[in-house]
DNA sequence: CTTGTTGCTGCATGCGTATGCAGTATCGAG
DNA sequence: CTCGATACTGCATACGCATGCAGCAACAAG
């Protein structure tokens, strides 16, 4: 039979309610009755069921990430995040961004959870707009939305000029930041491996890069810029077909590490040298690029930081605070390996 | 201001059972009844509260994982876990098992999720026990403990007899075929990165490996086998130290793919040619192994197999399911690829 | 002795859904 | 016309904890 805050009560010859409020701390509670009360809670296994405390609170203590559980990315986020959160108090509950949309509203709005963090999103998506409208507490990491919260042009509605807070890398510079780093390098016959073109990520990278090869006169042509998934099979498939194009190009740029680990995997396969038969530069700077074996010369994205950063405004929110959304873009700096070749 | 099943009921002009009934699919609402309610309720953007159902029905299509976030291989298991268990119409939550004991007591026998799966355990653990003790629907991955249920001495206790449900891989066997397949090899001078005495797993996969080499009067010296934790730091950081002794080995096995990768790592930056100078077997078969860079021989673990078997028994359980404590025992099998050496 | 104050505890209710059971209407059979 | 069956729907309550407010005892101040 289930031990509840009653039956420790009768055992403990007080109240529900002085029961309740001994164990969580209720400064009204004499020491003797708390003492009391813990003994007998101790004793029965009292546990107290969290299902009746969060209806009654009207809380969870508990976080959603959005995510897109494909992407190896994302274990690094996943990590970290869980630590973030408990530190505070609060637990990580999974949801695929690639799952049935109806799903993924009932879970996030039915009141399952205090606040989400959402990874996956496109730019097209209405998932950001529709949790700002709600009043789900949300953060948007990584990525972001363009979710048509232009500044309030009809006044009078509170929440037209918001959309939700956000914590992202500035991938624009970090394009270009690899792009001067390939251009340093005596590279001129360069390709790219972008991601998709519905991702902030994808999109500004590329842009990043396009636009710096563009100050320095030496845009790629069509057929040396692809655009493809944020996966290694995408980067493993295209570096052979860019290697056998007439005139290969001596240095190929990867939205992500994990094309750009697939790249190298090719380049492996086909015997092909890196740096010298052809240079690879990634983003993200997982784990793997700094393995003596990878040496893989990236732009460094300061994923702690902007997670930290993320959970502080969602907890802000939670907290109550209303104000229009935020938008945090954490720097990113170039980390040169052995990938990327050089003059010398 | 909040919608519920009442604002609902008012909106549709039914009563707030009707509501609930007709949203979940009560053949005994009227067709006509069920389409107004319906109606109504996405007209008011209706979400039943999470939070109360769970309470009512006394269940929340919620499992918790008990995991190490910090070992690269769960990173694998989640994201199937998590697709597994939403076919199923489940969420799963994370839960550090390097978090605080007490915190994590309190999440599992809460009612806050239906289910646990365990992978993190020890050989000492209590846990199995005390969720066993406890009614709460669990099963072990991957790892077990020695949880001490033995076979009921006292007749009468129902439960002496069980211990927890448990899906793990035939570890012992793959230590064995790991040295096996090096002993095949031609190596007689062979290490040992070992993972850790007080799991399951380390132990297993030692044992396994230790004896196949009795078995060829091979065994290592005491200086060639090492135990520490199953990562990459303790590879990388142990394979110079093998390769400095007088008469180093030909061939190191490491108890997981991680500690491998590491050792695999560090061979690199020593320039150390494998296999020519030194052989590497791991254990796991991450995708990783399976690089072109990397080519890794080592020991497949059916993780998705593993896992699937552990859905379907911890859903029986939460089914009602009362036997005894099941151990479903997966085959491993040697993946040969290039670091384990070979006569030719 | 009265009144106020402080310190502690219990009563009653809310949280929002699910569901057993009773009630109502309709219809057909006798 | 009566009665029972059928098809819906509503009432009332349970789920188990948190919490506002009232109550009570003890004690100090006046």
């Amino acid at each position: 039979m289930k031990v509840t805050s009653f039956v420790v009560a009768e055992a403990a010859k007080v109240s529900q309610s002085t029961v309740s409020r001994a164990l969580r701390g209720d400064p009204n509670i004499a020491a003797e009755t708390v003492r009391r009360v813990v003994a007998v809670a101790a004793e029965l296994g009292y546990v107290p069921s969290e299902r009746a405390r969060d209806l009654s609170t009207r809380t969870t203590r508990r976080i959603a990430m959005l995510v897109d559980l494909d992407n190896p990315l994302w274990s690094l986020l996943v990590s970290r995040l869980h630590d973030e959160l408990a530190d505070r108090g609060y637990r990580l509950t999974l949801i695929a961004g690639h799952g049935d949309q109806q799903t993924i509203e009932t879970n996030l709005l039915g009141g399952g959870v205090d606040g989400v963090i959402v990874c996956t999103v496109t730019l097209q998506s209405t998932l950001p707009a529709l949790l700002h409208q709600r009043g789900v507490p949300a953060v948007l990491l990584h990525r972001y939305a363009e979710d048509g919260s232009e500044p309030a042009e009809r006044s009078g509605d509170s929440r037209a000029g918001g959309t939700l807070d956000a914590c992202v890398a500035d991938n624009r510079a970090g394009g270009a930041a690899a792009a001067q780093l390939l251009l340093d390098a005596g590279h001129r016959r360069i390709a790219a491996l972008f991601g998709p073109r519905d991702t902030s990520t994808g999109r500004d990278r590329a842009a990043g890069f396009l636009d710096r090869l563009a100050d320095a006169g030496a845009i790629p042509g069509e057929d040396r810029l692809r655009y493809g998934s944020f996966d290694f099979a995408y980067g493993r498939a295209s570096l052979p077909e860019l290697m056998t194009q007439p005139d290969p190009p001596t240095a190929i740029f990867c939205s992500n590490d994990e094309i750009a680990l697939g790249a190298l995997n090719a380049a492996c396969e086909r015997q092909l040298r890196v740096p010298d038969d052809v240079a690879v530069v990634g983003f993200d700077d997982l784990d793997q690029a700094a393995w003596p074996l990878i040496g893989l010369t990236t732009i460094s994205v300061p994923f702690a930081d902007m997670l930290h950063s993320a959970v502080n405004l969602l907890l802000e929110r939670i907290g109550g605070y209303a104000g229009g959304g935020r938008r945090l873009i954490h720097p990113v700096k170039p980390v040169l390996r052995r990938t990327h070749g050089g003059r010398g």
